[in-house]
RNA sequence: UCCCCAGUAGCUCAGUCGGUAGAGCAGAUGGCUGUUAACCAUCUUGUCCGUGGUUCGAGUCCGCGCUGGGGAGCCA
């Protein structure tokens, strides 16, 4: 007798007229005299099977007090489904219950519920559709940035969690310590010693792999970090976690347009993957959440990506004659309204913007030869604005010196981010990619909160 | 961090002029020969976010706090 095969490839009728197993969850229980209709769902796919018990089932009694929530399995004849609604059906011959949940106590109905009330049970919520199909989608672009960069030969690269350095020198950082927050060890001066410490010195969770990422770039040549990274900013919006996903390829002998290049390529194999793969529960959350959901993503895997330099597109924002709230201007970086207006009024298609002013970029990117901009890039899409960035690093060695100085950066904690100037320096580039804005785009939901499966917010972290 | 809004049954909400709270859904029980958020009948459910104040009397008015949501800034 077939066991652990999932209700999605149950439903694809490979095992239609055969005796099957399926174990899973109550969503639903609907019955009628003598017959009693199970939708289980083991999390494989968005509809679930419907298991079909009848009276002469040994158990059946207890089958009839089976709430939404419990856990069982069923044995049965997998068959075509006489009634509208679901293709296959599988005739129960054997029910066992792992474990019921009490109907007064379980908090999901079968009806829906606000997101707001499902975050305050995240560990109970991914049983529902919505978040069924919100992390099927997670799962499957994830799955298809390993697929990526691994068929290309990109080396996964795991970037340090806890780190001594500050990737741009700014955004608030997690501390890690060990120090008796009560009495911390000072020195004669009077600040905390740090010496003391754990590693001895200042640590904190990471804000970015990119340094680092840096480093096995010059060895392997094309490399990928994708891991968690944190943000101690007191930002309470839609589109900002303290703890996030990033995926951060760096490229050695890579120009900024070989760099954009890739990340169209990688944009538009991501969207595919989740059509093809993910269909069904696109068409759900398309249903409940975005009307346009599948029309937005099957124009940006269709479009060109425009490519524009910042200086044209503040000079094409000025000339436009549309009224902003918040003026342009060359030198100052372009807001959210800016960016849709660029990419959904004026190219109508996704855009990339290139070579920013260099005094709102990062103390990395390479300095262009007119001495006014950096090799960065941004690629907007609509009705999102930025969804990925990147740049071409600075690999020489006294331009990027000279930039630390600038901007008053203490060279010594970048000696061995130096060093990589120093021998064998290389034209490398990179971008990042925050997984949860992307996920979000995916799937239409409206807050980060609900596409990640342990959301950490300011003055939260629950679970 | 700033601005705005909200917090009443397990959930979604109503609650008039300040007079001690109600509906739908969910749940329980019974009915129904194939249901699709099934349907029909009956029944149950409250720290009105917390705290201080005004008042004869506060879910309702006022102050403070907490939590949540929307927007802004910052960013991914």
């Amino acid at each position: 007798m077939p066991r652990n095969i999932k209700i999605a490839s149950l439903l694809t009728g490979k095992y239609c007229d055969q005796e099957v197993c399926a174990r899973g969850w109550v969503r639903t229980r609907r019955d009628s005299k003598g017959l009693s209709f199970i939708n289980l769902n083991d999390g494989s796919n968005q509809a679930g099977i419907q298991i079909v018990a009848e009276a002469g089932l040994e158990n059946y009694g207890e089958a009839l007090k089976l709430n939404v929530g419990a856990s069982v399995e069923v044995l049965g004849k997998l068959v075509p489904s006489p009634a509208k609604g679901q293709p296959y059906e599988i005739q129960a011959k054997a029910l066992r219950i792992f474990g019921n949940a009490s109907g007064e106590e379980y908090p999901l109905q079968k009806k829906g519920h606000t997101l707001e009330f499902l975050r305050e049970i995240a560990h109970l919520r991914p049983r529902t559709n919505t978040f069924g199909s919100v992390f099927r989608v997670r799962n499957t672009l994830a799955h298809a940035v390993h697929t990526f960069f691994q068929e290309r030969g990109f080396m996964y690269v795991h970037t340090p969690i806890i780190t001594a350095s500050d990737a741009e020198g700014a955004g608030e950082m997690f501390r890690v310590t060990t120090l008796d927050l009560d009495r911390p060890p000072r020195t004669e001066t009077g600040v905390v010693d740090f010496s003391h410490d754990f590693f001895g010195r200042e640590v904190s969770l990471t804000v970015s792999g990119q340094l680092e990422g840096e480093i096995f770039a010059t060895a392997f040549s094309e490399v990928y970090t994708f891991g968690p990274t944190f943000r101690a900013e007191n930002s309470n919006t839609s589109r900002h976690l303290a703890e996030f996903w990033m995926v951060e390829p760096e490229m050695a002998f890579y120009d900024l347009g070989d760099t954009i290049d890739l990340a169209e390529a990688f944009l538009k194999y991501l969207i595919s993957r989740c059509l093809e793969d993910r269909a069904e529960d696109l068409a759900f959350l398309q249903k409940y959440y975005n009307k346009e959901l599948t029309t937005t993503l099957d124009h940006i895997v269709h479009s060109p990506f425009q490519r524009v330099s910042y200086t044209d597109a503040v000079e094409i924002l000025e000339k436009s004659g549309q009224s902003f709230e918040l003026p342009v201007s060359w030198g100052t970086d372009l807001h959210s309204e800016h960016e849709r207006f660029l990419t959904e009024q004026h190219f109508k298609s996704p855009v990339v913007v290139v070579d920013y002013p260099r005094e709102i970029k990062a103390f990395y990117m390479r300095q262009n030869d007119d001495d006014r901009t950096v090799a960065a890039m941004d690629v907007l899409f609509p009705k999102l604005g930025e969804v990925l960035g990147g740049s071409q690093r600075e690999e020489r060695y006294d331009r990027l010196l000279a930039r630390l100085k600038e901007l008053n950066l203490n060279e010594k904690n970048y000696w061995w981010y130096l060093d990589l100037r120093r021998f064998g320096t290389v034209p490398h580039a990179g971008f990042g990619l925050g997984l949860e804005r992307f996920v979000q785009f995916v799937t239409g939901m409206g807050n980060i909160r609900d596409v990640i499966p342990f959301p950490r917010v300011p003055k939260n972290a629950s679970f």
